[in-house]
DNA sequence: TTAATCACGAACATAAACGAACAAATAATA
DNA sequence: TATTATTTGTTCGTTTATGTTCGTGATTAA
């Protein structure tokens, strides 16, 4: 149990969960704190992860600063919702991403699952998983939205229809009281309706945040996913049409 | 039980469990410290295995360098090129830009420009000027390289035919002394050669570490350039080429 | 805010690992 | 066989990794 092997084991461990505490890891590999502070010091130089008081987390390489300011708007939330919604995704299945900031916490959830076939029309979701080496990502070709990194259009809709996927994964703009999906973009809705169309099993990831909020294009009903991803205990409508249309409901 | 036996079992044994400590050797082979430790430093100059205190494990050396590495290798040298380069790319124009970790340099230096209309066959590149509002970026589909987010393929060269662009911002991967462009994939070569086609001005970039660099396909001649974006002064052969086939340089 | 607690880094001690130099053993060659 | 070259073992001074102690600075609860 030397050196090397224990820093190496460490990167895989935060990979792995994010954050990891000087205690865990001196209970794990049985050394003394200041060896463990030492180890963490000189990765934090050399590698990736970033130093804290009581231990240290991933360091920041690999987002863009700008975009991520936006999109700090309920990044806990995201990311314990995409994280809830990754237990479902098994290695070597097929899905597709489509747009939105909950999609790509999704997408970096995914960065240690293996062989997965994934097709999306979101370039953030395509860049992010890149780096999952196992992975093979096809992206849709066209005009890229800029306040998102959206690519929509017919052409989209026709590619995307090229392809027959275990799991859809869509993040959704706003859920009404009756149930309907809703987008602000009708070419992204009929993107999104296309990728329903073409999956075998649908699933919804929409923060609380999204619940009763007015966007105007109706993209279909609740009733069409297999599963919703949320944060917060939605209303007793919402709850009664999910359980009569036997959508299951996941709540991180 | 002879030295070559010892040192092919050496690398075997690495390879396995990616790590051997000395005193595991030790015991295995039934010799002394010294003379693994003389083992592991031998191999560690040819093979592929790096020595630490106590053992080795498996090494980089031979491995190509993984995407995130190569983004760090010698990023400031891309970056002054990249700001050299996009002092000549006016507002309102439009671009090709192609795979390397340099056009991503360049691409960030593009944050600030306006109204460009670029198209891609990098998702990094779209990824980072999605950012920018004022911009259009078309992004080339299909399956996406994992380890430079490159798309690549048939579809993408009849794509990058569509269009007829003010600038082809090309990142070479070797320059011979002949002044021939090299790169390591025939498909991004094909369709580098697509962007020369459709470009009224060609811009190579390439920092000093491509000069003589050993890429096996030949993508080009130097000539074809418009304008070559380098940080050292490069070798006589070359400053004569670039003059007689008036191909301006830039060091930064 | 203040006090208690904990984490932190610096400095030192120790044991293990290290390389250099040389001796012994083995293999190759004349 | 004798001689040389290569490999391995041995010794020893040096470097490195880890543990220990302690004063300082950060965090948290009162």
């Amino acid at each position: 149990m030397n050196q090397t092997y224990r820093h190496s084991k460490i990167v895989e461990l935060i990979e792995e969960r994010d954050f990891v505490s000087i205690d865990e890891l001196v209970a794990h590999f049985n050394v003394t704190p200041q060896t463990i502070r030492r180890d963490l010091n000189a990765l934090a130089k050399t590698n990736c992860i970033t130093r804290h008081h009581g231990g240290a987390c991933l360091g920041s390489s690999t987002k863009n600063i700008t975009y991520s300011e936006r999109k700090a708007t309920n990044e806990e939330a995201k990311n314990n919702i995409a994280k809830q919604l990754v237990q479902f995704i098994p290695n070597d299945s097929s899905l597709f991403i489509n747009i939105g900031t909950t999609t790509e916490a999704v997408a970096r959830a995914l960065l240690h699952h293996k062989n997965l076939k994934v097709v999306t029309n979101n370039i953030h979701v395509a860049s992010i998983l890149s780096e999952n080496e196992s992975c093979s990502i096809i992206v849709a070709g066209g005009e890229v939205r800029n306040n998102d990194g959206g690519i929509i259009g017919e052409s989209t809709i026709d590619f995307i229809s090229q392809f027959q996927m275990d799991f859809g994964i869509i993040g959704i703009s706003g859920i009404d009281e009756d149930g309907s999906l809703l987008d602000y973009d009708y070419r992204e809705v009929r993107v999104a309706k296309s990728i329903i169309r073409n999956s075998r099993q649908v699933l919804l990831a929409a923060d609380h945040t999204k619940f009763g909020r007015n966007a105007m294009i109706r993209l279909g009903n609740i009733n069409e996913a297999h599963h919703l991803f949320t944060d917060f205990e939605p209303s007793e409508n919402i709850r009664n049409l999910l359980k009569a249309n036997n959508v299951q409901l996941y709540i991180s």
